[in-house]
DNA sequence: CTACAAGCTCAACTTAACTTGAGGTCAAGC
DNA sequence: GCTTGACCTCAAGTTAAGTTGAGCTTGTAG
């Protein structure tokens, strides 16, 4: 009836569908942690799969395994994480996930914008309409990438 | 008053804010185009202003230069692309851009649903209360992520 | 008690996305 | 008309994120 307390790599990979070599590189780059058996084989605890899905759900949306390391930081050392911890987790990215939605939401809809190199809209563009203004304001007229 | 016709590379590095070498890399990639002078210098059209900012915003939310320029193939190839060329692009993106901005949804929103290696939902999660059910259900238990 | 699948470590290889450097050309200002 | 900063090509180096392989150990099923 209870589940078994302990994982070995091979039934986390299984699980969450990552690789074991990328267990044991979370592992040397302090994502993830397990601790080892007498005969030195590595045994994780179950929220381990939490913390791979969401390094894996990162990755997707291209935060880098150095931020999503920084955030999983914030998780408690010693037990294992509550729903509260979860969410400050959340929270810490809250700015960055926002701005990352906001790009996609751009992407999606129709690149009307204005972003990146100055403007992305066409009809109104100050680059195609008033003699190339935005050119000598700054640094390279960035505007809702930099905004 | 007539801006600029054509664009110098370094022109387009100051506009854009990517680097000079960036963007020979782009154009060896297919990604962007341009004609040389008679003394064999680049010379861009203004659109490539728009293609540059959309492949940035693009790799910020993890889409890789692979997929853009597939992506950017679907742009004419003489003249400058109106804006219903760009919304054509968009469309094309729709379904992988809605899946990650669901994603981050999840990320931002308390990480609260299931996801990634089987569920994410702390209090009434299968793996915790059912003894470990998903595990035999295939290969991995994936469920959001499939989904 | 033994075979063999699963683990272990460590070093080397891979791919993506660029950057850096060497060695040489172009063009705009004085 | 020359000098100096912008360009050119091509090769090699870099970082991130893993994978692959060799050689050796563990542990479980028959």
């Amino acid at each position: 009836m209870a589940p078994a307390a302990e994982l070995t790599v091979g039934q986390v990979a299984m699980r969450s569908g990552v690789a074991v070599s990328a267990l044991h590189f979370y592992e040397a780059r302090g994502l993830i942690r397990s601790h080892r058996t007498s005969g030195n084989q590595r045994r994780y605890g179950r929220d381990v799969l939490r913390r791979v899905a969401i390094i894996k759900v990162a990755q997707e949306v291209g935060i880098s395994l150095a931020e999503i390391g920084a955030a999983l930081e914030s998780l408690p050392e010693g037990r294992t994480p509550t729903r509260e911890d979860w969410n400050l987790l959340s929270t810490a990215w809250r700015d960055s996930l926002d701005h990352k939605i906001s790009q996609l939401k751009k992407l999606r809809d129709g690149l009307t914008d204005c972003i990146g190199c100055g403007c992305m809209s066409i009809d109104k563009c100050p680059l195609r309409n008033k003699g190339d203004r935005l050119a000598r304001e700054g640094t390279g007229a960035r505007r809702l990438v930099a905004g």
